[in-house]
DNA sequence: ATCGGCTCGCGCAA
DNA sequence: TGCGCGAAGCCGAT
């Protein structure tokens, strides 16, 4: 076995065409797609040892394609404030970044003009994204990895879907000494020669300027897109926040959580960074273990659902016993009724249902207590299940910066259909045997008033 | 403030 | 085959 073939060895890599280089390659392409950052990235990792094996230069290419149907110019926006930071990055350490718009060549196309060794990639579990593989995989004329790079312990090892935290969380804690640990720096031993003309890396607007996508829902200015700001937030989150995380994480006026949602989403930080500095900080143990939990355990978790279930996006990824109490009170009578229009607006009698989703629609992110009880609601007022599920997630790939990824699917799923959670008693109208959250007592549990007052000062 | 019951099924011990 | 126990709750009794 040749030191290259070695590598393909990685539980965190995916040979997705295999055979043998082509020696007379002259680079190594990464294949950006998930994992936009220069750090951290056992994706591009991977390949300069690659490249550093053939003696060959290693090459980021990521195209912008307008291909998903929830992503519009919000996410777009935060995306590309990320690019920036990345061209820098990869520039300082010699590696070639080429930034390219669809209606341009995919990576395939790419792979033509610069006849790379070797191509690899980064995963992401959702559908639409396999299935790109799967063509690309089938188009290339070179092998094609792909490495597990947004995850601590890499999702083949955990091999099917998992019932519940319960059963994931003595199989992840068993992988965390192994896989929690820091990378090892590598630097690409051959620069790549800028021969391939890419314009330079211009804002986020210059980026999106012409390029075909849904504009109607607006950028944000809470958030800033790109690794210098999630290590930022991170930073603060370190200072600010752990401490005392295990008891006001859910005091969503307060904003306890890390807020790092949307930088994990588009990878501008990687989940080793955040777990590591996390787990060596000086925070109250208490602190530190609840967010690993929720960090480790619960996302990944997340993920396992999305890599593993299908049927992740509708409302029939629903367990057995969820499928028959729901389809029992399938007839109940749904009062108030709301439509998804006059959800989207707020329009609700609910004050803090109506604070969180305009706390959404405003700033791109919704506190995760909130989403639990914001998603149980559209339940509550939805004709059906399936009309409730599909409400959700529309509303949530549109409007949340993290919208389309494995964490809001897991929670939509937890909150109408039970997923790894059990059924509860007593048996109520709609809701059957699925956990309830009623209005009074959750907002009891924290200020709301102050939550409701702080999201209506959003609104001027 | 705190407690028990509600209710299901996985995964392990036996 | 039996048994313990679990992602975020609710309600009523004490």
């Amino acid at each position: 076995m040749t030191s290259l073939e070695k590598l393909a060895q990685d539980p965190r890599v995916t040979v997705r065409r295999g055979g043998t280089h082509d020696s007379d390659g002259r680079c190594v392409v990464y294949w950006m797609q998930r994992a936009q950052r220069a750090t951290d990235n056992p994706a591009l990792n991977l390949a300069i040892r690659a490249a550093n094996c053939l003696q060959k230069p290693v090459v980021v290419f990521f195209r912008l394609a307008p291909r998903s149907i929830h992503a519009n110019l919000r996410h777009y926006h935060f995306m590309a404030q990320g690019f920036r930071d990345l061209a820098l990055d990869l520039n300082r350490k010699k590696i070639g970044f080429v930034l390219r718009r669809a209606p341009e060549g995919n990576v395939a196309a790419f792979s033509d003009e610069v006849r790379p060794c070797l191509v690899v990639g980064d995963e992401n579990p959702m559908k639409e994204s396999e299935d790109t593989k799967d063509v690309i995989a089938s188009r290339l004329r070179v092998p094609f990895w792909t490495v597990d790079a947004d995850v601590i312990v890499p999702s083949r090892l955990l091999s099917k879907e998992h019932y519940a935290a319960r059963t994931l969380r003595p199989r992840i804690k068993a992988h965390l000494e192994q896989f929690l640990v820091p990378f090892t720096k590598t630097a690409p031993r051959v620069p790549w020669k800028d021969s391939i003309k890419s314009k330079p890396v211009g804002d986020a607007a210059q980026i999106l300027d012409g390029f075909s996508l849904d504009r109607s829902v607006q950028p944000v200015f809470g958030f800033v897109g790109g690794p210098r700001e999630a290590q930022k937030s991170l930073d603060r989150f370190l200072r600010d926040r752990l401490k005392g995380y295990a008891i006001q994480r859910n005091r969503p006026e307060l904003d306890g959580t890390s807020q790092l949602s949307p930088y994990l989403h588009f990878g501008h930080i990687g989940p080793h960074r955040v777990a590591l500095a996390v787990k060596n900080s000086q925070a109250p143990r208490a602190d530190r273990d609840a967010f690993l939990e929720e960090f480790i355990v619960r996302r990944e978790l997340a993920i396992n659902f999305v890599r593993y279930n299908p049927r992740y996006d509708r409302v029939d990824c629903w367990e057995p016993w969820a499928n028959r109490s729901l389809t029992q009170h399938a007839g109940d009578a749904r009062k108030p009724r709301y439509t998804e229009k006059q959800l989207e607006w707020a329009e609700t009698h609910d004050p803090l249902w109506n604070a969180a989703q305009k706390q959404m629609v405003l700033t791109g992110w919704m506190h995760g207590y909130l989403r639990m009880y914001w998603a149980k609601k559209i339940l509550e007022w939805s004709p059906s299940p399936k009309a409730a599920y599909e409400t959700a997630v529309w509303l949530n790939d549109r409007y949340e910066l993290d919208g389309r990824d494995p964490n809001g699917y897991a929670g939509i799923a937890w909150a109408v259909v039970g997923k790894h959670d059990r059924a509860w008693g007593p048996e109520r109208q709609v809701f059957g045997k699925i956990r309830y959250m009623s209005y009074e007592s959750t907002s009891r549990k924290f200020d709301s008033k102050t939550y409701i007052d702080r999201i209506r000062k959003l609104e001027r």
